[in-house]
DNA sequence: TCTGGGGTCCTAGGACCC
DNA sequence: TCTGGGGTCCTAGGACCC
């Protein structure tokens, strides 16, 4: 391990609910959550007002709105986010070109690596010390000037020791831990604090009276690697022991696309599931294309209504980004699974990705196949025609426009059938038209820019204000009020880089 | 009104090959 | 004239992370 503590591990503060408050200024200091909004969403982030209540992450919204039924509910903005993230990792590629971003609102950052090191190198520990301090005390103070949130910094020689410092110096704090400290932090810690360590793995070293960090790292190793496996025990051992070594890597390439979705009502129609594979296969080509890679095994995933979950995956000779090519396999592989009960959750991916498109003589044969079957040979009276889904899709703005379920949906909105295109008991009576939803952004032709509250009976409610003014006042309106329209969102702090990417859509 | 979505890594068994 | 052994690929499932 190195002598300086000049890993540093990022962490932005209830990130999602923080770039809404900063949105929103009627929300600052009140309770929120972002998640799915349907009746089987999730929170995803929850305001530290909130958290007050008992919510947090992963809890079903259901249970959410129970225990802060006065919270704002609101669903996520993910290209806000990532403009966000975009310039708060753009600060730390000032600090080191070794960035690593775990997610949106976390990145690992080595020092060492950037203008500072050769610095953090020659000089003394104590010296060493006080500039990865006042490196980190800087960077919040350039992240909260650049986009007005907070954040927590941690500071250690290893990747496993800062990210223990992010998360004892939230919120809006840094924590950094000097070099022979290590184990009198560790010891108390509760061993779902080791990465790696989740409900399942806590239970099993539970049973055996192991709780804190400081009897994982009494345990012997190879009793370790008895109980959780090879790789799973020695890791472990070592991390609850101080030992990490493990780098701080920049750029790494995905290994896996995919895409899937949990419907509000479980789907029992054999034709519409296998419809909604059809999308589903569509939008994760799409993914995949944007990426610019191709990929040679096919997965799908397959959750019931018991929530049992399956997949099934097919590996092709060479790679592949053909959408007919994808959705082909993805309907083989769904014969192979027995739907009887209903189906809660598809999804499709592709792996073993590569940078490019090889076509070789099987791929070239599964899409003239794939082509036949579209052309609707007589034996197809079970087929569905994946030029009709596609266009299904098209007329609504794309996979990721408004849709919601007929059954599931609640009143005052509007569904229609999807013009020349529907299917029989198909994907077109799934289609919601319109469909305000809390927290997304709007304009209204005279009265501006505002966001939507709340939605039914068709009425919306929305809040007219930005993220650089005062709180502003709420307005009703009838759903289809042509002088409302969905907009994109405002920069957070006025004026900042966030205004160049939010213009287009 | 229980339990999202997008990922990563690991394990284990069978096929296949040398 | 009994069953080798090791490496690699594929498939399925599970744990975990944010």
């Amino acid at each position: 391990m190195r002598s300086v503590p000049s890993i540093l591990h990022l962490d932005m503060d209830a990130f999602f609910a923080a770039v809404e408050q900063a949105s929103k200024p009627s929300l600052r200091g009140k309770p929120v959550v972002v998640g799915g909004l349907g009746g089987r969403g999730v929170v995803a982030t929850a305001s530290y007002e909130a958290r007050v209540f008992g919510v947090h992450s992963a809890m079903p919204m259901a249970q959410a709105r129970r225990r802060a039924p006065n919270a704002a509910y609101l669903i996520p903005r993910f290209e806000l986010y990532r403009q966000v993230s975009d310039l708060v990792m753009g600060l730390l590629r000032e600090l080191s070109p070794l960035v690593e971003p775990l997610s949106l609102d976390e990145a690992f950052v080595d020092l060492e690596a950037g203008p500072y090191g050769e610095l953090l190198r020659e000089g003394s520990v104590e010296e060493g010390v006080e500039l990865v301090r006042a490196l980190g005390e800087d960077l919040r103070a350039d992240i909260l000037a650049a986009v007005g949130l907070t954040a927590s910094v941690g500071l250690s020689g290893t990747k496993f020791l800062a990210k223990i410092a992010s998360e004892q110096a939230k919120p809006d704090g840094l924590v950094l831990i000097e070099p022979g400290r290590e184990r009198e932090i560790l010891d108390p810690l509760p061993v779902r604090a080791l990465p790696g360590v989740g409900p399942a793995t806590a239970e099993t070293l539970r049973r055996l009276g192991l709780t804190q960090v400081s009897q994982i790292a009494a345990t012997p190793e190879d009793e370790l690697v008895r109980l959780l496996g090879r790789a799973h025990g020695a890791g472990v051992h070592a991390l609850a022991l101080g030992r990490d070594e493990r780098a701080v890597v920049a750029e790494r390439d995905a290994k896996s696309v995919s895409v899937e979705d949990t419907f509000e009502v479980d789907l029992g129609d054999r034709e519409l599931i296998r419809a909604e594979l059809d999308r589903l296969a569509d939008r994760c080509v799409r993914r995949l294309r944007a990426a610019a890679r191709s990929g040679r095994t096919v997965v799908i995933k397959v959750r019931l209504f018991d929530f049992t979950t399956l997949t099934r995956s097919e590996t092709l000779l060479s790679p592949t980004d053909d959408p007919l090519v994808i959705s082909a396999i993805a309907r083989r592989l769904l014969e192979q699974v027995e739907l009887t009960g209903g189906v809660r959750l598809l999804g499709v991916g592709v792996s073993g990705l590569a940078d490019f498109t090889q076509e070789d003589l099987f791929a070239q044969a599964e899409r003239e196949a794939a082509e036949a079957a579209a052309a609707g040979y007589p034996d197809g009276g079970s087929e569905q025609d994946p030029e009709a889904a596609h266009g299904a899709e098209a007329a609504y703005g794309g996979p990721d426009g408004p849709r919601a379920f007929h059954p599931g949906s609640s009143g005052g909105e509007r569904s229609s059938l999807p013009g020349g295109s529907e299917h029989p008991g198909g994907v077109g009576t799934l289609l919601t038209v319109r469909r305000w939803m809390p927290g997304q952004d709007v304009r209204h032709a005279e009265l501006g820019h505002g966001w939507v509250q709340g939605s039914g009976v068709g009425r919306v409610t929305v809040r007219f204000e930005t993220p650089w003014g005062e709180r502003g006042p709420v307005r009703t309106f009838s759903v289809d009020d042509p002088e409302l329209e969905k907009a994109d969102p405002l920069p957070l702090v006025r004026g900042s880089a966030l205004a160049d990417g939010t213009a287009e859509v």
